[in-house]
DNA sequence: TTGAAAGCGCTAACAG
DNA sequence: CTGTTAGCGCTTTCAA
């Protein structure tokens, strides 16, 4: 079946059906510029009667505005994700916007479809994009903003992202000060990500301001990534790791974690203590209930979006939105 | 900062520097029409050159296509929602094309942005769209899938959805025959929603072959929601509900009803048992791992986008596709 | 195999 | 406050 083009109602319909000019039409549903109530009234009485529809196409070539924005995300997946798309779809709907959703999949530079022509702007998630890219489109004068990912040096391009840094360090701050533990374990996550580097530099930051030695053996590579997570600690497990917690870089590293103690019958918190970073909704409900940090994933997105649309409208917005994370105790830690 | 509109460069600018006309550029792109290899050689160049990238917005106006298909949902929530969109991105990434998403949240009647004129077509779900505009699309011959929806009475509009019913009775034959309870309740979703219906309808049939008497007041609403789970579940305990088992009509609300029974202190599955339906990523993690049945979520919205474009090419396609769901046995129903 | 030219449906000056 | 009109950038006949 096809669509039945001889049916299709245009703005010329409505200016006829109201006895007005199609720019009169124009300016009631875009609400610019003066009309008066009668004229208005017409209008939107046509538009009821014909079921009209702005043809966005069209709307987009006259104006130069998609009334869309875009979000880039590497690909779909991980329990981060159903946040920060809640966030974004909330906000982007509240403006009465579309909002195009593409993943990059790595670096297949086959053209990804969402960019300068089918948005007025986009959201870029971590290492979705190659900083390349990110390059081409700043230079046009494309609004972006970055989640999770810093400005190109010189650039300044808008981003918004967490404490990771300051989370992790008062995690480790917490195990080492209030469960006294000393050798704590680190799954940390991929290179390319930089909520992993900060969250890193965080743990390393707070082991130096104790006093423990930073021992690379206790590093190993999670991925943020339940398999990869998994896969490593059984590793751990095999060669006789010696740690009292693991300190996973995110809860879907974490959640590997804990299926891999459980293979090896290992029981959390009691052989070896876990904790994570995020806090993702299933958190709580973990067998056991996972110590973590929490951070304000779908109101990064949501404020990501205000930010964009500031910057589509030309305005001004704050280079760098640092949001504040929190410590969520639960048993994988020890505690109770 | 704005976009920088004198640089744009267009079909226009790509034809001079190629030297040919602009129709034989949009051949070149589009490979339509014979066109001389020399000539889409220059170019190819010239795109390459000038970095030329279409607008999809004239592209839609002169093509009447938009290259893009939407993904109309209620809303961003619950564990289900991620394997959904990882099929239907895939999908369409597959086929180049760019993928729009909104959330109707219920029925606010206040304009969805998908539709007729956005996109080349629609996979609607579940209950995101009400029957009405279901009918005026259909009437105007738009493409449309239905996913886990069926179409209404003699609309042919093709679904695909999954063995919801039979699912069911397989999960209460189990519960009956192999683990030999009779007292099974049951937290049924909400009633807008089909997979709800047939699970439930499922859960009776089964009943009856095994002259289990129907008892409403082992009936309660689950609402496919954990917060809505938990509530029902902790009026039970309080009411001294006396069953044997709780078949939860989604994992969501199972993890609610896990829960409400960890807060009553009852033991699953010792005090009494529990299963779900889908079988979500974490179901295998809870404490205890939930038995349940699992629903090909992702395949079935990877075949959604493959319907869909089929019906946008005219094509024919199957109206009714059901996925074989499967019985996931772990612990929480009893069995080890 | 190619080019000229007519729109696609809408917005946005501009003139009134 | 309202109408006229010139495009927006591309696809697609139609002729050549």
């Amino acid at each position: 079946m096809h669509m039945d083009d001889s049916s299709r109602i245009t703005i010329v319909e409505v200016a006829q059906y109201a006895g007005v000019s199609t720019a009169t039409v124009s300016r009631v549903i875009n609400k610019t510029g003066p009309v008066s109530p009668e004229a208005a009234a017409k209008v939107y009485a046509a538009i009821e009667a014909l079921n009209y529809r702005p043809n966005a196409a069209a709307r987009g070539l006259a104006s130069r505005r998609t009334n869309a924005i875009g979000l880039l995300i590497d690909e779909v997946n991980g329990e981060f994700f159903l946040p920060m798309l809640r966030g974004v779809e909330n906000a982007v709907r509240q403006r009465g916007m579309d909002l195009l959703i593409s993943a990059t999949h790595g670096l297949d530079k086959t053209s990804y479809p969402l960019g300068e022509n089918s948005t007025d702007g986009l959201i870029v998630f971590a290492d979705s994009l190659p900083k390349e890219e990110i390059l081409r489109l700043h230079k046009i004068g494309f609004p972006m903003v970055l989640l999770y990912r810093s400005s190109p040096p010189n650039l300044s391009i808008p981003c918004v992202t967490v404490e990771n840094k300051d989370g992790a360090r008062r995690m480790v701050d917490y195990l080492v000060e209030k469960r006294g533990y000393r050798k704590i374990a680190f799954l940390e996550g991929p290179d390319s990500h930089e909520d992993a580097y900060w969250r890193k530099i965080g743990y390393q930051e707070s082991l130096a301001a104790h006093n423990i030695p930073f021992d690379p053996k206790l590093v190993s590579f999670g991925g943020f990534d339940e398999a990869q997570a998994h896969l490593s600690v059984s590793r751990w497990v095999e060669q006789g790791l010696k740690a009292e917690v693991i300190f996973a870089a995110d809860d879907d590293s974490a959640i590997g974690v804990m299926i891999a103690l459980k293979e090896a019958e290992l029981r959390i918190p009691e052989d070896i203590a876990l904790v994570g970073f995020d806090d993702i909704r299933l958190a709580a409900y973990l067998d056991p209930p996972l110590t973590t940090v929490r951070a304000p994933i779908e109101q990064a997105a949501r404020i990501a979006v205000e930010q964009l649309v500031k910057v589509i409208r030309g305005e001004e917005v704050g280079l760098i939105t640092l949001l504040p994370t929190e410590l969520v105790i639960r048993r994988s830690c020890g505690c109770c």
